[in-house]
DNA sequence: CTGTCTGGATAAGAACTGGTGAACGCCGCC
DNA sequence: GGCGGCGTTCACCAGTTCTTATCCAGACAG
């Protein structure tokens, strides 16, 4: 195995993510993530299945304190889940835990 | 053995790239390219199909960390795009990633 | 059931990125 | 010197993305 600096490739589920690409692949189709779209997405990524509370999310992204009533994390959360469902509808990958943050888990949407 | 650093000649699609001559022919035509015209085209070639960052690019070709709001790479870009059209207006070979960079893939144009 | 709070959805304006044409400077050559 | 190819930089503009505001549905407590 080439080793080389950060891994090249990750593969979850029906995902590959290709960080230095910052590119999420779902069966082979681009989900077409902007920049940002993708940071959030990598960052819950790695931290599969466990819930992270929105203002670290926050700060890992922006950096800084979250402001009170401060919305982008929730815009960009949905963004992301649009065009993840645009290239697999059947899947679902970001769940909500109400009142706390987020967490990413690839389940199929019976 | 084939010996020697790199293959003599590479082919895809309709393209025919020659490395040692820095050149590259379409349907026979050859496209023009200047040697950094030819640098960039090849690099973002040999990495068929994934998306490479604008600094990236910028280090190998120039060397050294690409300045910010630096439109090197852009302009190298569409100098390469501009005489592929001309010997191939029928495909387009040099794709955008906004925000990430470009990603080289031959596709016909409908 | 009612009131309050959180998150989903959408939209408008601001901010940023990349496409494009042209100008500029550098060299080698006529 | 004047010319032409090449590489770089600049400026303008269109298109994309980000931020922020608003309205609304769902969750939870009393």
């Amino acid at each position: 195995m080439p080793s080389t600096q950060s891994q090249r490739t990750v593969e979850i589920a029906n995902l590959e993510i290709r960080p230095d690409e910052l590119q999420v692949l779902v069966e082979g189709r681009r989900s077409g993530l902007t920049v940002r779209e993708f940071q959030l997405f990598f960052m819950l990524a790695q931290r599969l299945d466990s819930v992270v509370q929105r203002p670290q999310i926050y700060t890992e992204i922006w950096g800084g304190t979250m402001p009170r009533r401060d919305r982008s994390v929730d815009v960009l959360v949905r963004k992301v889940r649009a065009k993840l469902e645009q290239v697999a509808p059947e899947w679902s990958y970001i769940h909500t835990h109400f009142g706390i943050g987020y967490r990413f888990s690839p389940e199929r949407t019976s």
